[in-house]
DNA sequence: AAGAGGCCCTGATAGC
DNA sequence: TGCTATCAGGGCCTCT
């Protein structure tokens, strides 16, 4: 589900409320995630004082003060609730992810700190935790993983000899985390668009102009989605907690049918499966 | 070695 | 308080 900025915005709540608190209990209700949650995942966390909350891609990353911690992905539909049980019923509302209200069923780990609740609920269990031990273990976790978008090693000389040769049509390499790492399916017809580049020409046919604005524009879309609190697709029935609102920024995706936004344009946006995952462009300035 | 495709899972929605 | 098919923001694995 979230990408890049959701799990940043994620984060960046994470990091405001239990930055400093000491994990008091973990509760595994169904270990059968992604990967399954191990027997010592509990005893590693224990009593562990959290050091620092850090993302990169679409991981967060929890770092205990004894340089062990562990990993959160949040698969497609995963999400994290933080419950104050010093209020009754109420639940943190900084983010679209701390819904006001917790959902009934699928809250497959709960994280007890002194004073808050930390909950992790998945419907389709995509998502995992990993735990690691050390620096090390966490470097290597990520040593197959390509920059992120706003990294100086994601640049247009990078981006030129990557591509160069590649068959492989340039929407799937925007959601290849070898690559570049962070982008999903939204952020990809997102950044195409303002781009100008149709998502099935092969890479090895995109102009070096056209990496620069691929590089231009990941680094844009991807800060200004963060800005806007990322987004929120579907909308969760009562909720007064605030969303995302980059949703409403959508130039292509879900636009299917609809007028190119792009003044002056006359293109309609089409949807086209592109690897089993849908890919929206404007079929006038994305030829 | 790059690329294509299957698969993990539940829930919402559309169409019959 | 029908049934069935399709699709959903990810990514790992296997096969060619």
């Amino acid at each position: 589900m979230p990408e890049l900025p959701e799990v940043e915005i994620v984060r960046q709540s994470l990091e405001k409320k239990v930055k400093n608190k000491v994990i008091q209990k973990v509760i595994v209700k169904n270990r059968n995630l992604r990967f399954k949650i191990n027997s010592k995942f509990k005893r590693r966390l224990h009593k562990k004082k959290i050091k620092k909350i850090d993302r990169f891609s679409k991981y967060l990353i929890i770092t205990f003060q004894d340089e062990s911690g562990f990993i959160i992905h949040l698969g497609m539909s995963g999400t994290i609730h933080l419950h104050d049980i010093n209020k009754k019923n109420t639940f943190t509302n900084t983010s679209f992810y701390h819904s006001p209200i917790l959902p009934k069923k699928h809250n497959h780990v709960e994280i007890q700190f002194n004073k808050i609740n930390l909950i992790y609920n998945d419907p389709r269990r995509f998502g995992y935790f990993l735990t690691f031990n050390n620096k090390i273990e966490l470097k290597k976790k990520f040593s197959h993983f390509g920059p992120e978008p706003f990294s100086n090693s994601f640049n247009a000389e990078y981006i030129i000899k990557y591509l160069k040769k590649k068959e492989k049509n340039i929407k799937n390499f925007l959601l290849d985390q070898k690559f570049v790492s962070g982008i999903g399916n939204i952020y990809a017809s997102e950044i195409l668009f303002f781009s100008k580049i149709n998502p099935c020409t092969k890479a090895k046919n995109l102009k070096k102009k056209e990496c620069r604005k691929i590089l231009l524009y990941s680094k844009l879309v991807l800060k200004e989605a963060i800005k806007k609190g990322g987004s929120s697709i579907r909308d969760f029935k009562n909720i007064n907690g605030k969303k995302g609102t980059f949703q409403k920024d959508f130039k292509v995706y879900q636009r299917e049918n609809l007028k190119c936004s792009k003044p002056k344009c006359s293109g309609i946006i089409k949807k086209k499966i592109i690897s089993n995952r849908s890919s929206f462009f404007c079929n006038y300035c994305q030829k």
